[in-house]
DNA sequence: TCATCCCCTTACTTTTAAGTAAGTACATTA
DNA sequence: TAATGTACTTACTTAAAAGTAAGGGGATGA
C-alpha cells in the first residue's frame, strides 16, 4: 500500500518546524559544526532538544553526521548535498518573514 | 522598546504552521469562501479550529473577513492583497515538499 | 584517583496545540 | 411550534512538543 502523502507545504513545515531547527540549519550553512559548537552557538537550547532535532534532520537526509575515529573521537554535523536544496527555499521564506516582521512592527508603532 | 524580532523563517512557520492553515489558504486561493463552505471542503476540521485559525490569519493580515448585511447575513473570507504575497512562497515550499515526499516514498520502497 | 570534557540518553514535568461536545443568537421554513 | 441553517464561542479533555535534571561511557589531565 502506498503511503498517504501529506500536503507538501505541511511536509516542509514538518521538516523545518522544530523550535531550534532553523537555527541549527543556519549554523550548518555557515560551516560544519560539532555538537558542542552548536550548543554554544545556540543560546538556551538544551542537549536533549539539540540531539533530538539533529536526529530528526539526519533521518530526513538534511544533515550528515560524520564520526572521525581520532583520539578523542569527534563527531561533525554538516548540511548534506540534499540539505543544500533547502537553502533557496529558506531564503524565500526568510524574505517573506522579514517583511512580515517589519510590517507588524510598523503596525504596532503607529 | 523595540520588539524582539524572531528569526524570519520561524515567523513564516508561525503564520502557516497551524494544522489546517495551509489547507484554508489553499481553498481561499481558489475563491472566496464562507465559513460553512470551508467546513465542508476541509474534511475533519472542527468549527473551533476553523474559527481559531481564521482569526489567526485575519490578525496577521492574510485573510479578510467581510460581513454582508443581507438577510440572512453572510460572512465571507478571502485572501487579502497582502495574503497573496504568500502564494509564490507557498509554491516554492510546495515544490520542495513534493520532491521530499517522493524521495521518502522511493526510500521506503527500495 | 578524582575531576573534567565530549556526546549524548533517559525519566519526568510543564507548556502548547488540537480535539470533543455542547451551547448561543439570530433567522427562515414546514 | 418545532426543526433547520449560519456563524460562531465556551468549557473541558487529550495529545504532542518542549523544558528540566540527572546520568552514562569513553577518554584525557592533575
Amino acid at each position: 500500500m502506498i503511503h498517504q502523502r501529506e500536503c507538501p507545504v505541511e511536509t516542509l513545515i514538518h521538516v523545518l518546524g522544530g523550535k531550534w531547527k532553523p537555527m541549527i540549519l543556519w549554523q550548518l550553512i555557515e560551516s560544519n559544526k560539532r555538537f558542542n559548537d552548536l550548543e554554544k552557538l545556540i543560546p538556551d537550547v538544551s542537549q536533549k532538544m539539540l540531539s533530538q532535532h539533529l536526529r530528526d534532520l539526519e533521518r530526513e537526509g538534511i544533515v550528515d553526521r560524520t564520526i572521525y575515529p581520532t583520539i578523542p573521537p569527534k563527531v561533525e554535523y554538516s548540511l548534506s548535498e540534499y540539505g543544500k536544496t533547502l537553502i533557496p527555499v529558506a531564503e524565500v521564506m526568510c524574505a517573506w518573514g522579514e517583511n512580515h516582521n517589519k510590517r507588524k512592527y510598523k503596525e504596532s508603532a503607529s
